[in-house]
DNA sequence: AGATGCCATAGGTTGCACCTATGCTTTCGC
DNA sequence: GCGAAAGCATAGGTGCAACCTATGGCATCT
């Protein structure tokens, strides 16, 4: 079987037109040399070197075999130095799930982090919705994600909160933004809720239902829309009322919805971003960055937490 | 340290996503595949599949490494095809050494042959001294060769006589050609002789040496000149007389000197020539592929022998 | 002719690559 | 849910290959 280790030898050989000589270039003793030549002589079936007395002189195909040769293992050592500089973030791709809220408001400016720090990496933020990046997470397809949790049932992951935002009430009508919202009024509300496809595992939707529970009603979403931005949009046409993280509030009322406010409700509640990636992974240099990073972007916006 | 099997197992169960059908596609137990992996990590110093319960999930590093492992298999396999195909005669070079007459009235026909029977190769004929020659052939940068022999000092070598050429004299004066050539004329004549840098194993000139030296005379050669054609050329004008091989002469002589013609030496002499390569080398197929070929052309031309 | 340089061979040690057997974890099917 | 199946890791053992040192043979240089 050819070996990249044979080939340094022969190709060491070659330039130097000696055993001996490759062997003291290559730091080894010259028998060993001698040895690999004669093995890769017998993988490939031919005759490389004409032992004429003292020195060996290459044969035809010995100079056919050079450039070849010199290719593998440019290609090999191109492979290594690939490798390291992925490791070192000179290059390579950095792959982090991001879901709700977080992304929202702060995906554009941790990708913009990043590649001010590492100018050759590739980005990617994964998170089309919280049980899809779940998944993900748990068959190790990703390494790690900031994603919001609510009474996420996460066996076998690790859940670190890193920042908490309040859950605001958002509306057109100045008359509903008159005092924080309680459990009661908000059941006789018409909400336009978001992340439709995923109403079951969404946090604020979760975090809704506890609070609706001691009035013994479920929260009722008159309209169901996909994306929060659109939910904005339809609280700003007075159409709907909505429940959002006020860091969203705040950066969606004023583009989409300038005429609409938000009050807190009462009690306050708080949708929990957390780091959560699989209990046994030991994390990557460049997961251990990813999650430096998001850490410090949601807390500057958010509130930190622990 | 990297090895070619090593990438070989990476791009397997890259491909296929698990340990143990890479295992079963390159036909090792599972446990094998798993100890390459380890050690390509350890080597590289990076995690390339996380093991994640069941299967394997190749890291962004993974990523990037795989065109790289590619990469150099693909230039492995070069390598080694590279090698079968000089093996088969598809491509590289064939070395040959021919010297003398031999050259001059086969060499462009010997070229000929090997390019109509492996049209992929390069053809070098060595040959621009006999002295050279030889050199080259104890050295071992010659493989064989195929040179007049006449009495040459060959310890070690191995020469296998395939042909003989006789000896003419030649003239532009028909009286000079009236009768065959006793050493006594020619040792009155005057000549002029080629080879003049290596005059001292000229083939030709070694058996005048021998013939001249019952009548107690050195051969004089009036004009020394370094090629044949020249000498021919100097025939030709009647400037002097020359001792050629008869195949060089019936082909030069109505070419460069149409008026001049050739006459026997009384007793006749041969010009040898001889298949030679080192008594210790075992011939490569290529050196033997033109020992046929050399063989063929010359005993087509001059006199065959053994 | 002797000294030197270079490759081959011999003999021995270590380590690696490979195997089988087994245990642990996840996933799948009933 | 709970066993069955699938997949990777580990353990233990064997054989080969890579390496070494020591030495011999041959060619070359002085």
């Amino acid at each position: 079987m050819l070996s990249l280790h044979q080939l340094r030898c022969f190709l060491t050989t070659y330039e130097l037109g000696s055993l001996t000589a490759a062997a003291e270039e290559l730091g080894y003793a010259q028998p060993s040399i001698s040895e690999q030549i004669r093995g890769l002589e017998k993988t490939l079936g031919v005759q490389l070197f004409r032992r004429v007395g003292r020195g060996v002189v290459p044969t035809t195909v010995a100079d056919e075999l050079r450039p070849h040769a010199e290719r593998t293992l440019a290609a090999a050592e191109d492979a290594r130095k690939a490798v390291q500089s992925v490791k070192q973030f000179e290059t390579g791709t950095i792959r982090f799930g991001m879901f709700g809220a977080a992304r929202l408001y702060t995906g554009a400016q941790l990708v913009a982090d990043v590649l001010e720090r590492y100018p050759g990496v590739r980005v990617e933020l994964i998170g089309q919705n919280s049980t899809e990046v779940h998944e993900e997470l748990r068959r190790g397809r990703l390494e790690a994600a900031m994603i919001a949790v609510a009474g996420l049932e996460s066996e076998g992951m690790t859940v670190t909160p890193v920042a908490r935002d309040e859950l605001v009430y958002i509306s057109a009508d100045p008359a509903h933004l008159s005092s924080p919202v309680t459990a009661h009024r908000l059941s006789l509300a018409s909400l336009v809720m978001p992340e439709t496809t995923w109403r079951q595992v969404d946090s604020i939707r979760i975090i809704l239902r506890q609070m609706l529970h001691e009035t013994g009603r479920n929260p009722a979403s008159r309209i169901e829309v996909e994306d929060i931005e659109t939910a904005v949009e339809i609280v700003g046409m007075g159409l709907a009322d909505s429940v959002i993280p006020r860091g969203a509030a705040e950066q969606l009322l004023p583009r989409l919805a300038p005429n609409a406010g938000w009050v807190s409700l009462r009690p306050r509640h708080w949708d929990t971003f957390a780091i959560v990636h699989r209990a046994d992974a030991t994390l990557s240099p460049a997961a251990r960055l990813m999650i430096e990073l998001a850490t410090a972007r949601m807390q500057a916006i958010a509130e930190p937490l622990g």
